[in-house]
DNA sequence: AGTATTCTGTACCGATCGGTACTGAAACTA
DNA sequence: TAGTTTCAGTACCGATCGGTACAGAATACT
C-alpha cells in the first residue's frame, strides 16, 4: 500500500506527511467522486502544491487508486471484518449494519467512495478496475457462504452464489439510498426488513 | 414535457427534429453520466451546433432535465407500469424484472440514466432534485403497497414502508450490479432470489 | 416587396481542466 | 565546503470546459 507512494532516502526531505495528505485526498474523492474532484480541490485539501502531488503520488488516477485502497482498509473495513464473523447470519448482519454505520457516521460524506467513483469515472481507465473489484468482492462473499454450508450454519438448500449476489446488491442499494438522501432510520429499517427475509 | 423545449411560430424554422435530437442527447447522458458528458459530445450526437442547442434547450443542465423526463417516460417506463399491476406481488415482479430488462436490453448502456446522473453530478444544483425524485418514487411505491393491504393481496402484518424501501433498494442495487459488469444471468438470479424471500 | 423574427454557423469568450518546466531551497555524502 | 539529490513553489503549458456575440440565411407577417 505505502509502496506505491514514492519516497526518497537522499536529498531534501518532504515537508508534509504523505500519509495525512493521502487521507485528505481520500476525503475529497469520497465526497466529490472522481470526475467531480479537481486537482485544485485536492492540493487545497492536502495542503501541498501540484508538483509535490505529482512527485509523491503520480497523477490524479494513481492518487485515486491509493485513496481507494486506503478507504477499503479504513472506512470500508466492515467488509473485511464481516467475512470473519463465525456464521453466515452474522456475516450478513455485520455487513449490512456495517455499511449503514459507515454511511451515517458523524463525518461521513453519506456515500461510498467506491460506488461514487464507479459511477463518476466516465470513460477513464479506472472503469474496468471497478468491475474487477466487484467480482472479487462477490467471490469472497460466495466463498464465505460456501464455507458456512460446510460448517453447517447455512442450510444446504441455499444457493450461496445467489445469496452472495443478493447481499452485495443490498449493500449497493443501501449506498444509493444514502447517496440520494435516505436517513439512518430509513436505512436501518431496510436492513431489518432484509434480514428478516434472508436465510437463518 | 415538450413545453420546456422552446419552439417558435414566426421566423426561420429549425432545420432539425428537436424530439430526435433530445433522444440522442438522452443516449449520451445515459452512457456517460452528467459530468462525464461534454457539450461537444452532445452536439455531435444531436447533429446540431452549440447555439442551436442553447436556443432550443436552454443549457446543459436544462437539457439533462429534459433527457431525464424522456428517460422516465421511455426506457424507464417499467416503473410506471409496475405500479399498475393488480397485486403487490405482481408489482414487485414487474418492477424487478423490468429493471433487469432495461439494463440488459440490446442497445442498453447497461446502467440507469437516473442513477448514473445522481452519482456523477458533483455539486451541481441537480443533486437535490435527485433526492426529491427518490423520495417521490418511494412514496408512490408505499402508497401502492398500502392499497394492496386494503385490497387484501398483501398481509396486514407487512410494513409497507419498509417493503417499499426494500424494493427500491433492490432496484438501485441491481442497477449498480449492471453498471459494474454483472450479466443478465446474474441479475435474473438476484431477482429470483429476492422474490423468493419477499412477501406472498 | 419590405420588415420583423428566428434560425444556422463560425468564431470566439473567460475559466478551468490535468499536467509540467524551471528555479531555488534544504537535506545528504564526500 | 563542494557536490549531489530531492523537494517546494511559481509560473506556465495546451486542451477542454460551458456558454455566447455576431453575421448571414430562411421563414412569416404586413
Amino acid at each position: 500500500m505505502k509502496g506505491k507512494m514514492i519516497k526518497a532516502t537522499r536529498g531534501r526531505p518532504r515537508a508534509f506527511d504523505a500519509d495525512k495528505a493521502l487521507d485528505n485526498a481520500m476525503q475529497v474523492f469520497w465526497r466529490k467522486g472522481y470526475l467531480g474532484t479537481s486537482l485544485e480541490q485536492l492540493t487545497g485539501a492536502m495542503d501541498i502544491n501540484r508538483p509535490s502531488l505529482y512527485a509523491a503520488f503520480g497523477n490524479k488516477r494513481a492518487l485515486y487508486r491509493l485513496a481507494l485502497e486506503r478507504y477499503l482498509q479504513g472506512p470500508s473495513r466492515y467488509l473485511i471484518e464481516a467475512l470473519k464473523e463465525p456464521t453466515a447470519r452474522r456475516v450478513m448482519e455485520r455487513l449490512l449494519y456495517g455499511v449503514v454505520d459507515m454511511l451515517t457516521k458523524a463525518q461521513s460524506p453519506g456515500t461510498c467512495l467506491w460506488v461514487h467513483g464507479a459511477l463518476s469515472c466516465g470513460d477513464d481507465p479506472l472503469r474496468p478496475e471497478f468491475a474487477a473489484q466487484r467480482a472479487a468482492g462477490l467471490a469472497d462473499l460466495r466463498k464465505r457462504f460456501r464455507r458456512a454450508k460446510v460448517e453447517g450454519d447455512l442450510p444446504e438448500t441455499v444457493d450461496e452464489d445467489a445469496l452472495a449476489h443478493l447481499v452485495q446488491t443490498l449493500n449497493f442499494g443501501l449506498t444509493l439510498q444514502a447517496s440520494t438522501g435516505a436517513t439512518r432510520k430509513e436505512l436501518l429499517g431496510i436492513v431489518e426488513c432484509a434480514l428478516r427475509s434472508l436465510p437463518n
